[in-house]
RNA sequence: UCCUCGGUAGCUCAGUUGGCAGAGCAGCUGACUGUUAAUCAGCGGGUCCGUGGUUCAAGUCCACGCCGAGGAGCCA
């Protein structure tokens, strides 16, 4: 075999080189045999290009080899780039050489036929080389830039939350135990935002973004016991700016994605894009008495003061042709922390953005409560101790302000805009409740 | 935690009334100048999840256990 000498190109920027030779380094994906045609479909992370060998063109050695390579042989191929109109990228290599630069000792597992999830998840570190999983993970990629560069854009400062935490946010229950030296137990996160609410006094506008644990026993679509969230909080902003931001931060995530990898998610995840582009300012806004009237007239037994469950959501989010903002949940459902509607107290100022086609809740948000005194009763009557709530209440004591802010679920986002079935294939190696490898 | 379904070849699955363990794909050997889930011919491939029980005989029936999938509740 000749030595590769050419220059080394990504499949991605294979157009700039067309009538050139050039050198790509990548994996062998896929292979198939026509007589004196030997057809290699090399990946190299950017993307996927037909390799042709002809008998013609190269040593007898390279073109038998090039028809028992085993799948995921990583090589690298020297050849010219050739406009073709059969190719689904348009261009494909003509091979002058190849060089093997590691065989796989044993048949790839996942080959290219159906397999179950169980075994997909078994494999999920080779599971992540597929096309469907590529781009999943680059429209991830993407989202993530976009929540940034959003935040980053509008003077928001990135505020980093603890992952260690002395006791719950919210509640008790559904907390991962740490030991921590001779300081008893230590719990992982389940919510940056009280950390962000003091960030949010010292520096305005800042987001928390970072990993977070819930140890709940959910087995679902929607559920992972460790997942990313941001959360962004504001100070002097109140309910109503909360749901202004809410509404033109997504809008802005999903109009990046569009831009960036409308193409991917039309062919390699077939996602239907109306759906997407109809993601447009203003989003409805209902209240939680609204959405219950809403649930009931659809034919749902359901009442005031009851939580709207994953069927009742659907029903409600298919309603509507874009995310919607449901708001003023009574107040005994809500976390402590929420600011209590000052025109009807047993409602506080929270919202919940649901996404469409069932996907379910992305955001959860409102306005905290700023008064020292009610929010002291508010922990009270939350049964939770104090002690541990002084830090959160000095933000009270000294300088409170009204203020609001969100979480917004990472790998719901994901599964919602690229139209996944199970928030499992958004995140390179999911956690659940019952797997924890690979 | 609860409910439902499942575990048979590398993968996806079929297996009748309890009676010799099967198919497709993948793999291997070869043919073919346009395949991209190629096609054609040939070949190899099994701890039927585990333990115990019923029976002349269990992949099949019973009990318990393990593992997985789907859903509920709860949540982002």
């Amino acid at each position: 075999m000749e030595s590769t000498m050419a220059e080394h190109v990504y499949v991605a920027d294979i157009a700039q080189h067309e009538g050139k030779q050039v050198t790509l380094k990548g994996w062998l994906h896929n292979r198939s045999s026509k007589g004196k045609l030997h057809f290699l479909q090399v990946r190299d992370g950017t993307g996927t290009i037909q390799c042709v060998v002809f008998k013609g063109d190269v040593d007898e050695a390279t073109f038998h080899e090039a028809d028992h390579l085993p799948q995921e042989t990583s090589l690298e191929v020297t050849g010219t780039v050739k406009a073709d109109k059969r190719s689904p990228i348009g261009f494909e290599l003509g091979v002058q050489a190849i060089r093997v630069v590691a065989k796989p000792v044993a048949e790839f597992p996942l080959g290219h036929k159906e397999h179950g999830v169980a075994f997909l998840m078994d494999n999920r570190h080779l599971w992540l080389r597929s096309a469907r999983q590529t781009v999943i993970q680059r429209v991830r990629h993407t989202i993530i830039k976009s929540v940034r560069d959003y935040f980053d854009d509008r003077g928001f400062t990135l505020f980093d939350a603890p992952i260690l935490t002395p006791a719950a946010c919210e509640g008790t229950s559904t907390l991962f135990e740490v030991p921590y030296f001779d300081m008893g137990k230590a719990y992982l996160t389940q919510s940056g935002q009280l950390y962000g609410e003091a960030g949010a006094l010292a520096l305005g506008k800042v987001y928390v973004f970072g990993p977070t644990f819930r140890a709940e026993k959910s087995k679902t679509r929607r559920h992972l016991t460790e997942f990313w969230m941001v959360e962004p909080e504001v100070a002097y902003m109140d309910l109503a700016g909360d749901m202004d931001l809410m509404e033109d931060f997504v809008e802005n995530i999903v109009g990046k994605v569009l831009e960036k990898h409308e193409k991917e998610l039309a062919t390699v995840l077939e996602r239907d894009l109306t759906v997407l582009k109809r993601v447009k300012k203003p989003f409805p806004r209902i209240t939680y008495d609204e959405a219950i009237e809403r649930i009931k007239a659809a034919g749902h037994p359901i009442n005031w003061g009851d939580d709207i469950g994953g069927d009742e959501e659907t029903v409600l989010a298919n309603q509507f042709d874009r995310p919607v903002l449901v708001h003023r949940y009574p107040a005994e459902m809500k976390a402590f922390y929420f600011k209590k509607d000052p025109a009807n107290p047993k409602v506080a100022l929270g919202c919940d953005m649901l996404a469409p086609e069932g996907y379910g809740e992305i955001i959860g948000g409102g306005q905290r409560e700023d008064d020292y005194d009610t929010l002291l009763a508010a922990i009270d009557a939350a049964g939770l101790p104090r002690s541990a709530f002084e830090w959160y209440l000095d933000l009270r004591r000294y300088g409170s302000v009204p203020h609001a802010g969100f979480g917004l679920g990472i790998e719901r986002t994901v599964g919602w805009i690229c139209g996944l079935h199970h928030v499992r294939e958004t995140v390179p190696f999911p956690r659940l409740m019952e797997r924890l490898t690979p």
